[in-house]
DNA sequence: CCGTTAACCTGAGAGC
DNA sequence: TGCTCTCAGGTTAACG
């Protein structure tokens, strides 16, 4: 599901439900995510107060008193949904598909006095992760490179780094330790926007070319946080409004269709890079 | 060290 | 209805 700005639509979404709230209970159905749940997860939040959500590059971080975290990686299909408890039952009033909770895939089910939180994951590529302390979460996060939308991605980085690299420049923007946040669908966009070809060598982009991605890179992905995110698949907030930027979308999807550039009378092709899909006008990107 | 590929999973949709 | 094939917003182990 989730690249940089949907996290951060989710991150948006669940902080208004769960912030200062207490974890009542956690009911683990299926730890085999893409790591294993570990086996104390449930002890290790239960009855503890949530102090802070935030997000960092494309994963979710819930806050606990004395420098403890839990970590939600959504993976491809990864989503959460918010159920109000009411009466006998709960009634679902978050994002993503369907109006009442999928039936299958629900791993994660977190219980809160007056609501619970369901994690969906249909194909377990997502994962959770606990922490103990600053320390060892800022471990694991020691080898991404700088998030695209913070200062650190500026132009200086991008030029140093891409000096002698010989891998294209999409692979580059989908590799979380050469940038942070990006994914497939964005690095396409972001590509059209800068008029770059997604197969060009690393180092052998111009200095504008070099500040074109910068550019466009953090424009984008604002645009698309305005937007509420792509809702590619039925991917909504918790008040269960879809994002809209799939409708900006300039190459994402759009094989055969004209380029939307003025005067170009290009069409999106969709070729396969390192078995992804990329889209490109062939007449904008060189 | 670097770059590429296959693999991890399930479900939706197309074509027959 | 059902089979087979392709594709999907991510990441990474294993290989050359």
């Amino acid at each position: 599901m989730p690249e940089l700005p949907e996290v951060e639509i989710v991150k948006q979404s669940v902080e208004r439900s769960i912030l200062f709230q207490k974890i009542n209970d956690v009911l683990i159905k299926n730890r085999k995510l893409r790591f294993k749940i570990q086996n104390n997860l449930k002890n290790l939040i239960k009855n503890k107060k949530i102090i802070k959500v935030s997000r960092k590059f494309k994963y979710l971080i819930i806050h606990f008193e004395k420098e403890e975290f839990l970590i939600i990686h959504f993976g491809m299909s990864g989503t959460l949904h918010l159920l109000k408890k009411n009466k006998n039952d709960y009634t679902n009033l978050s994002f993503y598909s369907s109006r009442s909770l999928p039936k299958k895939h629900n791993h994660v089910i977190i219980f809160f006095p007056k609501f619970k939180l369901v994690y969906n994951d249909p194909r377990r590529f997502g994962f959770f992760k606990f922490f103990f302390s600053k320390k060892e979460l800022n471990f694991f996060f020691k080898n991404y490179g700088p998030e695209v939308l913070s200062s650190k991605f500026d132009l200086n980085y991008l030029k140093r780094k891409l000096k002698n690299k010989k891998k294209n420049i999409k692979n580059l923007l989908l590799d979380q330790t050469f940038v942070s946040g990006i994914g497939n669908i964005y690095a396409n966009e972001i590509l059209f926007c800068s008029k770059i070809n997604p197969k060009k060598i690393g180092k052998k982009l111009k200095i504008n070319e070099i500040r074109n991605i910068i550019k466009f890179s953090k424009k984008v992905l604002n645009k698309a946080i305005k937007r509420g995110g792509s809702s590619i698949k039925n991917f909504k907030n918790i008040k269960g409004n879809l994002g809209t930027f799939q409708k900006e979308f300039k190459v994402y999807e759009r094989e055969n269709k004209n380029c939307l550039k003025k005067n170009c009378r290009g069409v999106i092709r969709r070729i396969i890079i390192s078995n992804r899909s990329a889209f490109l006008c062939n007449y904008c990107q060189k």
